[in-house]
DNA sequence: CCGAGTTTGTTCTCGCAGTCACAAAGTCCG
DNA sequence: CGGACTTTGTGACTGCGAGAACAAACTCGG
């Protein structure tokens, strides 16, 4: 009865809202997690606690999967994890490739976190002769011209780029010109790619400003209080 | 005519949606860019290009904060930079310690974007002894232990976590008890902190699983146009 | 001084996301 | 074997955010 879009096979599921896309990792965390303290089932509750959720999204996100739990019992955290790790793709490593090797780029390189996770760095790319040849994270460092060579050798369809804000974009354009699909910025810039290809931004000082807006209104508020007495005695 | 919540007096706007809050930085930096090309003024047209956003929503956004345009011409850039700054609440400088100069707290360290935004490192912390009294863009790494006697002494209300998952929560409560209410998290752990208490959180592996997902799809879909074809000849 | 043109600020509508509450479905104990 | 209990999965409701469209307000040329 949809738009009639073919295969409506053993997909039940298909189009997966973007909120609960941005979730699903932090639930497989959750579930390594508990894994690893030998845990072999949960609960709903249980997992939303652990993932920092309400439980009651939890369950409307999973159930989007299917119905991957039991009612009565709960969720087999192996199961489950393998059920997300599939939906999300991150079953076999996805090769991935820095750009910017300053000091970001260095602590990407080095950041357990990727190659753990379904991630696999192949390359790491900088365009500043002197960062040529040397090694890090024990990779070598290649000439950002390699860039089109390396993503047609490896299959590389999702990018980094930390580099400085003037050379995002050039560096963008490059990597989509090589065919890569999936660009993940810390560069504070607004980079513009055409349509099938995403961008994810991480911005540092953007998320500072949001804590500082808070912060402020923290401020005004707790001033607004003392208003009353109007305390301006420092004369003692 | 509101919620009578004092105060109504020449603040008309209070009470500015996350969703806008989010994106004023955005602005902001838009706004700089185009200051540091010497254009005083624009319109919001412009302005949303420059920052990657639909015109309309730029406008609603800002007319959350007063009516700062003028009808007919556009925005005064400096003065716009200026007002969207006093909200936010970087017209000052904020004191911000980092704890766990690893890596990624070294990058962050020497990441120029936090002074030149409104926000001035102050401290940085490390557990580890062999870290201690090393110099790190410029700042002597101190002992966690004197994070409570730096916050108060240097009126620190925001803190940068960039230790591993497992000492996270501990270095949160302990900015907690220290009197810290705005935290930037990069641990991949979920944090628990009382109410009153803004936790931002900055997850490197999400963003790329949340990339890989889209790419698992556009790969599906891929095969699946093709699919019709069947092709499978690579006997030639 | 006035009208045409331009651009802001705001209203309205639609869709997505979060939460509550409950029926469905399974387990476990007597 | 049956009933009480537990927990999932889902339907209904509410509220926020995005976008389109328009009225208000300002500038500028004659």
């Amino acid at each position: 009865m949809n738009t009639g879009a073919g295969s409506s096979a053993q997909e039940p599921h298909r189009d997966i809202p973007e909120a609960t896309v941005a979730r699903l990792p932090v639930y497989l965390r959750a579930l390594t997690s508990l894994a690893d303290r030998n845990i072999a089932s949960c609960s709903s509750e249980e997992l939303a606690a652990a993932a920092g959720v309400n439980s009651a999204k939890l369950r409307k996100d999973l159930s989007y999967l299917g119905s991957y739990g039991t009612r009565g019992v709960g969720y087999d955290v192996d199961y489950l994890s393998y059920q997300i790790a599939r939906e999300i793709g991150v079953t076999h490593d996805w090769p991935v490739i820095i750009v910017g090797i300053g000091n970001l780029g260095q602590a990407l390189a080095n950041f357990s976190g990727f190659s753990s996770r379904g991630f696999r760095t192949v390359a790491l790319l900088d365009a500043a002769p002197q960062m040529q040849g040397r090694s890090v994270a024990g990779l070598e460092v290649r000439p950002f011209a390699d860039l089109a060579e390396i993503v047609a050798a490896e299959q590389v369809s999702i990018g980094v780029i930390s580099v400085p804000a003037p050379a995002a974009q050039d560096v963008a354009d490059a990597m989509v010109e090589a065919g890569i699909s999936s660009i993940l910025n810390f560069a504070p810039a607004v980079l513009n790619v055409p349509a099938g290809v995403d961008v994810r931004k991480v911005d540092l000082s953007i998320e500072l400003q949001i804590l500082a807006y808070h912060e402020s209104r923290k401020a005004a508020e707790a001033e607004e209080t003392v208003d009353n007495d109007s305390e301006e005695g420092i004369t003692a």
